[in-house]
DNA sequence: GCAAACGCTTGCGTAACGCAAGCGTTGTTC
DNA sequence: GAACAACGCTTGCGTTACGCAAGCGTTTGC
């Protein structure tokens, strides 16, 4: 496993130690995948929108794994397949991603929040966040039973 | 100016589009000392906490601008030296820091909010931000004027 | 007028990444 | 039951980004 900086032996800052984890271009986009957008294998993630390279998504796999944020188990009908899943820690990024998704449609602007999505994030966000948690936890209890 | 790797030509997503801006381990430690340690020099935000390197702090400065989350005047007192200052854009990235700071504060735990900032994230979160960017108004004032 | 400060830039070695091929196991087809 | 495909990775190689440290042009302080 690549090692990456690390600014956690020097930094007091948990922004600092944070981004020891996510600051880096692929690893969210992950997350999402495994919070919004229902994927939860090897195949799945690697053929996603941005087209991540298959070492890399061992590697930021297995730190999400290594850090508490991801799990897998394996596939109920196949050896080779596994399922990931965000851990409850990882399910609790659903606020920064709100927060930089919101950031990006106001501020970047190259890319919008689909409009059933905005509506649902405007006014009742608590709404929203519920949604898809209680979705993850669907899935949840439909795989890892 | 480095190229960095660039979702938005493949990704219909605001957060791709997000992390092509601050998706790396130093950009939003920048915005972090202009927004919250009051740091608006080149040689302090250099002496930060993280002990940036002088080229990427010089690029990241450079992306940012160009961005327009940060600007740049020239400082008051010296032609040698500038001043950084956060744009309204670069302002509104608050929310974000904030969440992941929340995340890793519960979620990392390897560094804690200083408990007075924790006292004042607690509860009144927005009261918490309107004071921050009333500082920096307040030092706009002063310096920009 | 000389040395230090300041905001960078440059050069070099190392680490991370993109790409594509390969590998071991399992599942499928005939 | 043998050949082939699917799957989750790993490996190797060339390229890009980064850490480090030195240097540079201008301005400032003495």
């Amino acid at each position: 496993m690549p090692k990456l900086l690390c600014h956690s032996d020097s930094s007091p800052c948990p922004l600092a130690h944070a981004l020891d984890l996510i600051g880096d271009r692929w690893t969210l986009l992950i997350v999402r995948d495994l919070m919004f957008r229902n994927l939860h294998e090897y195949k799945d993630l690697l053929n996603s929108f941005e087209g991540i390279s298959t070492n890399i998504l061992a590697d930021r796999l297995r730190r999400l794994v290594q850090a508490g944020l991801v799990k897998s188990v394996a596939h109920p009908e196949s050896k080779t397949r596994k399922l990931y899943y965000l851990t409850p820690s990882g399910k609790s990024l659903i606020h920064v991603m709100i927060e930089i998704v919101k950031w990006s449609d106001e501020h970047v602007g190259t890319a919008k929040i689909p409009p059933d999505v905005a509506g649902q994030l405007e006014g009742n966000r608590d709404e929203f966040v519920r949604k898809v948690l209680e979705k993850l936890e669907r899935w949840e209890a439909e795989h890892l039973a």
